[in-house]
DNA sequence: GCCAACGTTGGC
DNA sequence: GCCAACGTTGGC
């Protein structure tokens, strides 16, 4: 018997838009855990798709709102499947070209498990170790981004 | 509301 | 397969 794979825990950076679902709607959700709907990139598909994992760290980001930046910390907490948004003709996020037999976008449910202080842009941008972080990068319009190691833990102190 | 950057679309 | 037009993102 060969011992099941592991591999080194992996860290994200998923970007909501608080007016959509904030860290606050997301603690109110049943089992603190709603479906990461709307995803409408191939690459970050591709990261819920392929390379998450569950239990992988996630830094929940707010978007598109007043004060942009880190709003608490999740973890994935499922297995890729469907969107089921694109199946909905009535959801914005309906996409004609999907089928259930031919899904084209997959999606993770994500568990959040703190609100912490918000960690803004600027002082994401004051430490110059995390200069190379995607979401710092001029017109990152990437809504899902890994996250190294390093980084996640530096953020981690900076938000306790 | 502005606008730069980027992904997608579709004609050729 | 090219590439211009278009739509969207998202901080400011």
């Amino acid at each position: 018997m060969t011992p099941p794979t592991t591999r080194p825990r992996r860290y994200w950076l998923m970007k909501s838009e608080p007016g959509e679902c904030s860290i606050d709607d997301a603690l109110a959700a049943k089992h603190a855990t709603v479906p990461w709907t709307g995803v409408r990139n191939y690459q970050a598909r591709n990261f819920m798709r392929d390379e998450m994992q569950a239990g992988d760290g996630v830094l929940f980001y707010h978007s598109s709102c007043p004060q942009p930046g880190i709003a608490g910390i999740a973890e994935i907490a499922s297995a890729a499947r469907p969107d089921p948004t694109q199946f909905d003709p009535d959801s914005p996020y309906f996409d004609p070209k999907a089928s259930h037999g031919k899904p084209r976008w997959l999606l993770r449910d994500v568990k959040a498990l703190r609100k912490t202080r918000l960690l803004g842009l600027a002082e994401l941008r004051a430490h110059p170790e995390l200069a190379h972080l995607k979401v710092l990068q001029r017109s990152n319009r990437l809504s899902i981004t890994e996250v190294n190691e390093a980084d996640w833990e530096l953020i981690l102190r900076l938000l306790a």
